[in-house]
DNA sequence: CTACCGGTCAAACGTATGTTTCAAACAGGT
DNA sequence: ACCTGTTTGAAACATACGTTTGACCGGTAG
């Protein structure tokens, strides 16, 4: 205890209550009584609540593109020149995730909700922290994408990504939520690698539907 | 303007900054300022800051849930008797909400981003407050959607309902923001009804996709 | 021993929030 | 015109927030 596990005390605290109660209903006061520090310490180590809003990001999305990138860089070497497909290219990113050292059992759970407060939540701070860290994973994802469905029209496939992107970032923002609801009434434990087992057939097969304009356009009055 | 039109003009403003913002980050004073009222015309009126996001969301969800339960009774009269698919139930939720006469263009796309919101920001009182108001139509809703994907078990379906909840709510929410980047990519015009034509066949495939719990029983060590 | 320095602590600061107060303005019925 | 109940107005209230301050502690180097 030499030196300071202040500094992943905070951390620890701050992640369970963002992935609790949001950004703005997490008061500091709360992160550092749960944390047993200061509350000064925040300031002092951070700078300010929204410093340590992007460390808390920071700890987990730092490792995790790496890992991304090296689950890209074997899925490429793998298809050696052909594009990899759509389910390839989603579980590539899931298993990276999901695959990704814990903390604790949760740990998946929680950032996974984390997530998609970042993309719920109007924090603009930290969309612009996130794009400016994290955009080249991003973007070879979205790359992928685009090989891994060259028979759509970009502005369908445009629309489709919005849509999975909604199912995820809806879903997991608010899983702790469902799963107790879930336990509730059908009495039915639920882990996060099964709700993401379940996700991915469902965006892909959504993702590889026929494309309505195309089909009115060849059959226009069908039903 | 005999009778207060401030309630109305309170609705308008808080609609709208709730929207944008979410709940906690909108104060009462950027509603009364934006609405031009007084600050203390709320607590009057409202009763509270939480009553008053309550009326939001009644003011639009009461009518709406009648015109769904019409459209519900007209779908089932239509297949007197046999259950009605998952396209013309889906059809009827999103032509109702689509249909719905709207005080202004940007109606559809500020709701849908507040039926988001009421999921996501942890706020225990409006969840409450939406089961106990709207569970009926709600509940219908479920019921159809159950009697048309009989193959799913309970847990796969109640998944993919969270599925297409995030779907829709993300996109709609946002559908604005996406449309002018679209038109600015691909210089593409977009209207509500196409994206609901696009969103309704994404969905459908999800929901009828096979079960992969299913195939996992049945074909363990499967590719 | 002294001087320093990273870290912790209790206390206070300024600001913004939701809510309350109470007097003034207004409407409609008689 | 005069009440009566309803609605607005400006100001204050208490509370909670993020942040800052300055004293204090415990090592370590000079």
């Amino acid at each position: 205890m030499a030196q300071s596990d202040t500094v992943d005390r905070i951390l620890d605290a701050a992640e369970v209550l963002f992935a609790e109660r949001g950004f703005s209903e997490t008061s500091l006061r709360m992160i550092t009584s749960k944390a047993s520090v200061n509350l000064a310490a925040v300031n002092y180590h951070f700078g300010s609540k929204n410093a340590l809003i992007h460390a808390v990001f920071a700890r987990f999305l730092t490792p995790f593109s790496q890992t991304l990138e090296q689950a890209f860089d074997d899925l490429e070497r793998r298809c050696n020149g052909k594009p990899p497909t759509l389910d390839q290219t989603l579980r590539a990113l899931t298993e990276s995730a999901v695959c990704m050292p814990q903390r604790n059992d949760r740990g998946i759970s929680i950032f996974m909700r984390l997530l998609g407060l970042a993309y719920t939540q109007s924090q603009g701070h930290l969309r612009k922290f996130l794009e400016q860290e994290y955009s080249h994973p991003f973007g070879r994802f979205m790359r992928l994408l685009k090989e891994a469905t060259p028979q759509l029209t970009a502005v369908e496939r445009y629309w489709r990504i919005q849509f999975m992107l909604g199912a995820t970032a809806f879903t997991m923002s608010s899983s702790d939520a469902l799963r107790d609801i879930l336990q509730n009434k059908l009495g039915v434990e639920t882990t996060v690698q099964e709700i993401v087992a379940r996700l991915v057939p469902f965006l892909a097969a959504g993702m590889q539907a026929t494309d309505p304009m195309q089909v009115a356009v060849s059959k226009p009055s069908v039903a």
